[in-house]
DNA sequence: CCGAGGATGAGCGTACCT
DNA sequence: AGGTACGCTCATCCTCGG
């Protein structure tokens, strides 16, 4: 009941807010403006390629930006979502986190597996670099024995988004049924069912005609974690907190400025920190974390971060369950006891953005997206604390 | 045996892009 | 015209401790 009431006047602030901040976001026009089409929302098209500002070992493009001047921090932020959430929905989101414009990244370009991704943040841009060793950016680098039953037929050569759920059993035993009772090669009717499925699924070649879904290990080294990150919860909870989480190269490589900037290490605030693809990031990057103050709801979750913190790190980890208990009250209090965050992470619920949803679809106003508007709140509170130091 | 909790399998449209 | 998408729900089955 509280909640809610929280939540309504919190919103109201918002879209009073919205209706002030006009302004489109400035910086290199990307693309033409179409005309608006009847709708009230702007057009945000994404790149193409989906490359963000720049890459790893390309130094032909070298893109400068300059930050509307309420972006500027301190604290640094960066927030992530996915990229292809419905109309209006970044327009939103940009409008909202001081008229940065996103930057939309496909984690194929950094990786083997396809993550397009829309990320806002107000760091540098300039000398970044990438975690070593680089990662695999084809199935068969990533997965060499998989050569040995990959059909010449199966033209992939890198896999597509790494979500929550996996296929069944049974559509490995369908899958093998059909091509045991076909030649070789199969019919181009057969090929395009098997092709369609294994798109679908992010199938590999495990044996003979037969296909299955990634095991965990396989999903956490794609994303770039260390091996086991997620071990000792179930297999189903694995898969899920995974699919949820960063692609720890790329959100490195965004993150790498930070690494001359703070010699004696950061304080961190984390939210929705599902299984931490931030923490891991930053420390990869050699980056030290005095402090996190880290908001996940899920209880496997937390665990599994206090596991990897309690093992590798030395600093402190404050874990909160919910971001409508972190009141602007105990953030300046935070902000006192620690001197100011030196970064604020984190992505944002997305299942009512998710083309997979076929149930809530709801946009940002949807039940978990909306919790959006607290990543605004707090890097807003967190912001005007650190004002008043 | 019983029940809780986890795993499995199937079905579920659509918006927005190239 | 075709392809992709950090998902949800429900029924059913399995597993385990008591």
């Amino acid at each position: 009941m509280h909640h809610r009431l929280q939540e309504i006047v919190i919103m109201g602030t918002c879209l009073t807010m919205s209706k002030k901040k006009r302004k489109r976001y400035g910086g290199a026009a990307q693309g033409n403006r179409r005309p608006l089409d009847g709708s009230h929302e702007e057009p945000m098209p994404l790149p193409n390629p989906m490359v963000g500002f720049n890459l790893p070992n390309d130094r032909l493009r070298s893109v400068t930006r300059r930050l509307p001047q309420q972006a500027i921090g301190p604290p640094f932020f960066y927030y992530e979502n996915v990229a292809l959430a419905p109309k209006g929905v970044w327009a939103t989101i940009s409008r909202f986190l001081y008229d940065i414009e996103p930057e939309f990244v496909d984690s194929k370009h950094l990786c083997a597996a396809a993550r397009k991704r829309g990320y806002i943040h107000n760091l540098p841009i300039e000398n970044r670099f990438p975690l070593l060793p680089l990662p695999p950016k084809t199935i068969f680098e990533a997965f060499p024995h998989y050569k040995k039953w990959w059909p010449s037929w199966d033209p992939r050569r890198q896999l597509n988004c790494l979500q929550t759920s996996m296929s069944s059993a049974k559509l490995t035993e369908r899958i093998q049924c059909a091509l045991a009772s076909s030649g070789n090669p199969p019919p181009k009717s057969v090929q395009k069912y098997v092709m369609d499925e294994c798109r679908k699924w992010n199938l590999v070649w495990v044996g003979k005609n037969k296909v299955a879904h990634l095991e965990p290990d396989e999903v956490e080294y794609l994303l770039g974690f260390p091996r086991d990150h997620t071990r000792g919860v179930g297999k189903t909870e694995r898969f899920k907190s995974l699919g949820n989480s960063f692609q720890v190269d790329t959100v490195a490589y965004h993150l790498s400025v930070l690494k001359d900037m703070y010699p004696n290490g950061v304080n961190v605030l984390s939210l929705f920190t599902g299984i931490g693809g931030g923490e891991v990031a930053l420390h990869r990057l050699g980056i030290h974390m005095r402090t996190v103050v880290s908001v996940e709801i899920g209880e496997v979750n937390r665990r599994i971060l206090r596991g990897w913190w309690d093992q590798t790190q030395t600093g402190t980890l404050i874990e909160i369950a919910d971001v409508k208990s972190l009141t602007d009250d105990r953030i300046a209090t935070f902000v006192r006891r620690f001197g100011g965050f030196d970064l604020v992470i984190g992505g944002s619920p997305c299942n009512n953005l998710a083309g997979s949803n076929r149930h809530h679809r709801d946009g940002l106003e949807g039940e978990q997206s909306a919790l959006f508007y607290h990543y605004f709140r707090i890097v807003d509170a967190v912001k005007s604390a650190m004002g008043r130091m």
